[in-house]
DNA sequence: CTGAAAGCGCTTACAG
DNA sequence: CTGAAAGCGCTTACAG
């Protein structure tokens, strides 16, 4: 069983905990024979140090809190293995919650990992959270905070983002340069911050190229999936029939527009082009396949992870740590959904 | 900033330390008054238990460990789900790790939970792992330990699996009704159960409804990805010009398999049969959808946890637990890649 | 019903 | 170079 402790090196050595201790963690004020002493009992003993014990008295606890809207999902996945594979090399662990779109349980789960005094906490928003009491109760308590993906303007903290709205404002763009004249938008919710940029860069895009904005041509799509993108296309094809183009906040959404249309006989791209976001897996697999903004999930995670990484540090060393920003590129990806 | 101790509650106060930890606690042998007073100091002083001494004192994390194979995968991200939805439900958090199918990366994990000392842990094997003294660790120090989907029959713990064999049967029979009479079956690596498993039930099917089975119509998919399913379909394509029907390990394979066939103008399923295994959101998404076995991922992972945590109850109240292996329904998916 | 005391296993400032 | 001692913040067996 596990019970190797300090102490009982220290007595089958007949030496003090405190040379013991001191041993392991090579402080240079102990004899290079103590220390080859010790490592080799420690050894044979297969000592490890008691890591409740060693948190209580560093008040660190190698941990770090990941909160996702979703973890079924390409894109948050993505970022999750950005994250937990640059923690590991950092020698943190990531505790993972999931907020499933809800501001009541991001809420709860902020909670839980102050009460697990996690070393620093990384979050993409929910996206009915508009209320940020909960992020201003991290930063009180000094705990570093990284937001990505979604954030909040309210916040001032490292964000880890891309630029929506130019990302939005070129995919559209694309479909202009294309010859489409009447363009859609299935954007998300009113509230998250990506959703709207992205709805402000069609806009631009519309307005700089001489075609008008018809806020007709917006829909919703509450939970940015495939079923709504499949009613979404539906109420479009019955309001309006001079569509030619629609740009769709996700792959997701522009999947399901892409089957509703293949179930009608309507041809993507001749009749009506598509155009998706995030660039999933699934977008170069599916029938046409899809155009798309490449999204870059891994590096997001990535550098989320070593930004919290540097705050931290900065945190131990009590230096200032000013918050950054860090946008990161976007691709547009031509396939076969668009002219 | 955040120091609110017993200590101090009990200054406040000024009665002793010990009472306010009982009071806190509900122990019946402090007076109501005094429960009530204390109860109401802490909530005034925001009062939070620091989780490192409790730790420190109960010898429990109220953390369990999590290691799969791949994060960015459907089924996987929705064993998590599973897996993080429940553990919250019990007060536990969840520490996911990554083995990238890396029997290296598996090991070295393993030893990282145990250095944290998580209260149990939960394992899908990667492809590679044969050697199984890592776990044999884990089970040494007592560490409660639940196996999921790709387990070892090595180790006597608990398991939630599906039954591997009767699913591939059916599926592989579904293609036998429907009149497929040279059937190919891209398989996974050699070592994994469920690859081999899978293999059998097909094999199996085969003999009983009187069709030869032909190892040379076998493909080997090792990462079974997108990419090795087109690769195994342009060499069976090569190799084979009487294949009527495919019985792909994963959707992920089926899809690539779709694809080459789509891009080379062979019709799915007038002309080759497809079936995949996972049933994917993708599966449905995809021209023709894809008729596959549904696999039960958030399910598992509800039941792997559920499972750890009556381990790791009796554990603490040391009581004897013997490991159950749980057999979750599969279900077979019609759709259009089968005639 | 209340509290003094021991102890979980470590780290580190300090004395020698 | 070595070690005694304090302390991190809690829990709990025990005494009164």
């Amino acid at each position: 069983m596990r019970n190797v402790t300090l102490k009982q090196i220290a007595e089958n050595l007949g030496i003090s905990i405190t040379t013991v201790s001191k041993a392991l963690k090579d402080y240079p004020d102990v004899s290079k024979k103590t220390k080859a002493l010790v490592k080799e009992e420690a050894k044979k003993l297969q000592y490890k140090p008691n890591v409740f014990a060693v948190n209580l008295r560093t008040k660190q606890s190698k941990t770090v809190g990941l909160i996702v809207p979703e973890v079924v999902h390409h894109f948050f996945s993505s970022i999750i293995n950005g994250i937990i594979e640059q923690a590991e090399k950092k020698g943190y662990l990531v505790i993972i919650l999931m907020s499933n779109e809800s501001y009541k349980l991001e809420k709860k789960q902020i909670d839980l990992l102050i009460s697990k005094r996690v070393d620093g906490i990384m979050i993409s928003l929910a996206s009915s959270s508009s209320d940020i009491s909960h992020l201003k109760e991290v930063q009180d308590l000094g705990i570093p905070l990284v937001m990505f993906d979604k954030i909040s303007k309210m916040i001032d903290c490292s964000k880890i983002i891309i630029n929506d709205r130019q990302a939005a404002y070129q995919a559209t763009k694309l479909l202009i340069d294309s010859g489409c004249k009447r363009i859609a938008h299935f954007r998300g919710a009113l509230l998250p911050q990506n959703s709207i940029d992205r709805f402000l860069g069609y806009k631009k895009a519309l307005e700089d190229h001489g075609l008008e904005y018809d806020s007709s041509l917006v829909y919703i799509c509450e939970r940015v999936n495939y079923e709504e993108g499949r009613q979404a296309t539906l109420d479009l094809l019955r309001e309006h029939d001079d569509v030619d183009g629609i740009f769709a906040i996700t792959d997701l959404v522009a999947i399901g527009a892409i089957s509703i249309l293949n179930e009608r006989g309507i041809k993507v791209p001749e009749d009506i082009s598509i155009m998706g976001f995030s660039n999933w897996f699934i977008a170069s697999a599916i029938t046409p396949s899809l155009s798309t903004v490449d999204q870059p999930g891994y590096q997001m995670g990535k550098k989320s992870f070593k930004t919290l990484y540097k705050a931290m540090k900065a945190k131990k060393n009590e230096e200032e740590f000013e918050p950054v920003t860090e946008v990161l590129d976007t691709k547009l990806i031509i396939r076969n959904s668009t002219k």
